[in-house]
DNA sequence: ATGTCACTCAACGAGTGA
C-alpha cells in the first residue's frame, strides 16, 4: 500500500478562508461577529475599528479561533482571529517609523503571512489628518516593498479607506475631495498595485455597484449607494493560489449593523 | 437632506471621528 506524501495530504485539504470585516466598536458588534463567524466558518478573520482598549477574546477562544489584537483607547483597533495559531511579526506599521495608533498587524498564519490593516481615513483633506494618511501609506509601500524584494508570499486585507477607481463608488461627484476618493490616495494605492500586488475582488468580479461600506446617513444602504473600500491586496505568489473573492452583504442588512460589510478570500493551500 | 452611529467626559448633552 502506498502512503500519500505530505504535498498530496496538503493538496485535498480544502482552501484556507480568510475574511475581513471593520466593525465600527466589537462591543457594540461581538453579537453580529460571533454570529457571522459560526455561520461563515471563515479560518481567518481580520477585524478593523475595534474602538477600545477592552477585547473580549474569551469570546472567540469558546468559538474555537485563537486571537491577536493592537488595541487602543476610543479608536482605531485591529485585531486578527484565526482557527490555526497567530505567529506575530509586527504588531505597528515597521518602516521608516513608528505608529502611535492601532492599525497595522502583521502575522504567519499556517506559513502564510496576513497583514490586517486600518488605513487612516484622511478627512478633512487638505489638512493635518490627511497627510498623515499619505505618510501611513507610504510607510505601507515601503513595508510592502521589503516584503516583496525578500520574496515573501503575503496578503494584506482591511479597511483601506481609499475607493480605488470610479466603478468602486456609487456617484463620483459627490464624493469628488474626499480623503478617499482623492487623486493623491488613488495614485499611492496604485503604487502599491505597482509593486507587483493584485485587487483579489477585480480577479473575480469586473461589474460595477459592488461595495463594502454604506454610510448609514441618507437612506444609502436601502438605495445601494455605497463605496469599496476594504480589501484583500496579494503578492503574486498567493493571487496564483486565489480561488475567490467575494463580498457578503448579508451582515450590513441585519439590526444595528457596521457600516462595513465583510469581504472574503479564498486561497488554495500550496 | 443639515439625514447616523459610537466613543468619551462627565452627564442626563456636547464634542469628536468616521
Amino acid at each position: 500500500m502506498r502512503t500519500l506524501s505530505l504535498r498530496n495530504v496538503s493538496a485535498i485539504l480544502p482552501s484556507m478562508k480568510i475574511a475581513s470585516w471593520n466593525v465600527n466598536s466589537i462591543k457594540a458588534r461581538l453579537t453580529h461577529v460571533k454570529d457571522w463567524l459560526a455561520t461563515a466558518q471563515p479560518d481567518v478573520l481580520l477585524l478593523q475599528e475595534l474602538k477600545g482598549l477592552e477585547f473580549p477574546d474569551m469570546e472567540f477562544t469558546a468559538l474555537g479561533y485563537h486571537s491577536k489584537c493592537v488595541c487602543q483607547k476610543s479608536y482605531n483597533g485591529v485585531a486578527t482571529l484565526s482557527k490555526s495559531d497567530i505567529d506575530v511579526i509586527c504588531d505597528y506599521l515597521p518602516n521608516p517609523g513608528e505608529d502611535d495608533q492601532a492599525r497595522y498587524l502583521e502575522a504567519d498564519i499556517n506559513g502564510l503571512r496576513v497583514i490586517n490593516i486600518y488605513l487612516p481615513n484622511g478627512n478633512p483633506a487638505p489638512g493635518e489628518k490627511f497627510d498623515y494618511k499619505l505618510g501611513w501609506m507610504d510607510r505601507l509601500y515601503a513595508r510592502l516593498k521589503a516584503l516583496r524584494e525578500a520574496r515573501v508570499p503575503f496578503l494584506v486585507g482591511g479597511d483601506f479607506n481609499v475607493i480605488p477607481e470610479d466603478r468602486d463608488c456609487y456617484d463620483a461627484t459627490a464624493w469628488e475631495g474626499d480623503a478617499l476618493f482623492r487623486p493623491e490616495s488613488r495614485a499611492k494605492f496604485r503604487a502599491l498595485l505597482n509593486l507587483g500586488l493584485y485587487d483579489a475582488f477585480r480577479i473575480f468580479n469586473s461589474e460595477p455597484g459592488q461595495y463594502t461600506f454604506w454610510d448609514y446617513q441618507a437612506g444609502r444602504w436601502q438605495k445601494n449607494q455605497g463605496i469599496r473600500i476594504d480589501h484583500f491586496l496579494c503578492s503574486p505568489e498567493v493571487t496564483d493560489r486565489l480561488a475567490n473573492c467575494a463580498i457578503d452583504r448579508d451582515p450590513r442588512g441585519k439590526e444595528k449593523p457596521s457600516d462595513h460589510t465583510p469581504v472574503i478570500v479564498e486561497v488554495n493551500r500550496p
